[in-house]
DNA sequence: TGGGGTTAT
DNA sequence: ATAACCC
């Protein structure tokens, strides 16, 4: 099963082969160098530029959630319903026919044992998530969230750290934890099939903590770069894991049946590759540049041609804590003002409560609305504004009431957005505070509050804003 | 299609 | 503010 001249194309640019005899010696001798990497991860230089990265995938994660809460779930087909869609499941369930975001009244037909549990309320699912966030960066700091359920870890410099720790004759006995995909041959004498050998290790390591520090059950795959990392992890469901070596990528992305099914390809983009004829990978991959570009635009156009071919150089961006908190009801019609206000009123208690534990404050607050329409479905339209200073101080104060201010300013970005003085149908309400920023310490006039880099402002690539003069747009 | 999230334009 | 993507 020769994968026949298919070179993992980031390695294209004329990496050399090195032994991976040598390169141990080289790593015993302490010659590896490396550089600090897009978030100061050291990435290893000379040998290889490839990275070793992991894709940590829950297990129906609602569906188990629920289970822990109510263990007597276990062992019975179990659905989880938001409205009238079971939007997950066990996998008793999925043995009975029930799919992920099927009808209530359809999976009640396939399966009329069905247990159903009401899973709009996200909140213990949310804290789970960190959890499990949160025992991931115990391994590396470097814990990308995506989704509830999912997350990806950079293990490459971990995996070089365990590298320095063995002894040559450990090498030798290096083993694989989990499946390798397309049962491929491991060559002990490549460097870096040795790290994606440690890498798989340290993905069962991670399993194993979940599993007995907060008893969930997932999958993980383990690759040189995220987009192979995720479709590796899926290969083999539940709770197992895969490695995918390099020279078996291309066999893994054309087993993909349909372009769709890349990550990074949605429905809008596929819709317009279908368009131009492109249907599978290899369609996508041996389809002109040059149109691709003019068809979707050179940023599109590029980054989707490269994940075709299983490229995929972007970083695992550290995702902190949440940039955004938000709260949103869907129901069949609302069409009064003082339907709405109550609505609002409900989405904003709860988002209160959140952002109050969380410590930090909103700095702008949005509404958004869907309104009734046969065709599209999906739009929303939203207004936003910056929350007034005095309301901000005011939260997390206890018993101040915060409520009517926050209230008073959504039901204005309401009456800005609906016409009430005509009939209107709506058919989801949603409530975002975003803009969160630490509590400024440094007090006003002093050096420190014109000098300290506010915290808040500080962005994900280490860039830092200063503090100017506030602008006074305040109180709208 | 729910109830969330993110980044880019 | 919207549009695309992810789950």
């Amino acid at each position: 099963m020769e994968q026949l001249g298919v070179e993992p194309a980031e390695e294209a640019g004329g990496d050399e082969e090195e032994d991976a005899v040598q390169a141990m010696e080289r790593v015993e001798a302490g010659e590896t160098g490396g550089s600090p990497g897009v978030h100061g991860q050291v990435v290893p230089e000379g040998s290889s530029s490839s990275r070793v990265i992991v894709h940590v995938d829950l297990d129906c994660f609602y569906a188990q959630v629920e289970m822990i809460s109510n263990p007597e779930l276990k062992g019975k087909p179990l659905g989880v319903q938001q409205k009238y869609l079971v939007v997950t499941c066990n996998y008793e369930a999925r043995k009975l026919g029930v799919k992920k975001l099927m009808n209530v009244r359809d999976a009640k037909e396939k399966c009329p044992q069905l247990v159903l549990v009401n899973g709009e309320d996200l909140t213990r699912y949310r804290e789970m998530s960190y959890k499990v966030t949160e025992l991931l960066e115990e391994f590396s700091p470097v814990v990308e969230r995506l989704g509830f359920d999912e997350n990806f870890v950079d293990l490459t410099e971990m995996v070089e750290k365990r590298l320095q720790q063995l002894q040559s004759d450990e090498l030798s006995a290096l083993t694989v934890s989990g499946h390798v995909y397309n049962n491929q041959y491991i060559n002990l004498h490549d460097i870096v099939h040795i790290r994606l050998l440690v890498g798989s290790q340290i993905a069962a390591e991670m399993r194993e903590a979940m599993y007995n520090q907060l008893g969930l059950t997932g999958c993980a795959g383990v690759a040189s770069n995220k987009l192979l990392a995720k479709l590796v992890s899926g290969v083999f469901k539940p709770n197992q894991q895969t490695v995918l070596l390099p020279e078996s990528s291309q066999v893994l992305i054309q087993s993909l049946s349909h372009v769709k099914e890349m990550p990074g390809i949605g429905y809008k983009t596929a819709k317009r590759l279908e368009a131009l004829g492109i249907s599978s990978v290899l369609d996508l991959q041996t389809f002109s540049p040059k149109i691709l570009e003019k068809e979707l635009g050179i940023s599109v156009a590029q980054r989707i041609q490269k994940l075709s071919f299983g490229e995929d150089n972007s970083p695992v961006t550290p995702s902190g804590p949440p940039q955004s908190f938000s709260e949103e009801d869907s129901f069949k019609k609302c069409s009064s003002e003082v339907e709405a206000k109550s609505k609002i009123e409900e989405l904003l208690a709860s988002l209160l409560n959140r952002v109050c534990q969380d410590g930090r404050k909103p700095h702008t607050i949005r509404l958004i609305i869907r309104r009734y329409s046969s065709e599209n479905h999906c739009s929303r339209e939203s207004r936003q504004c910056p929350i007034p200073s005095h309301v901000i101080q005011k939260l997390g104060t206890g018993n101040c009431d915060v409520m009517t201010p926050m209230v008073d300013i959504l039901m204005k970005l309401f009456r800005n957005m609906v016409n009430v003085k005509m009939p209107f149908h709506l058919t989801l309400l949603s409530v975002c505070l975003c803009n969160l920023k630490a509590l400024n310490t440094a007090k006003k006039g002093t050096i420190d509050y014109y000098l300290t880099p506010s915290l808040s402002t500080t962005s994900r690539s280490g860039k830092r804003s200063f503090k100017m003069k506030d602008t006074h747009m305040e109180d709208f």
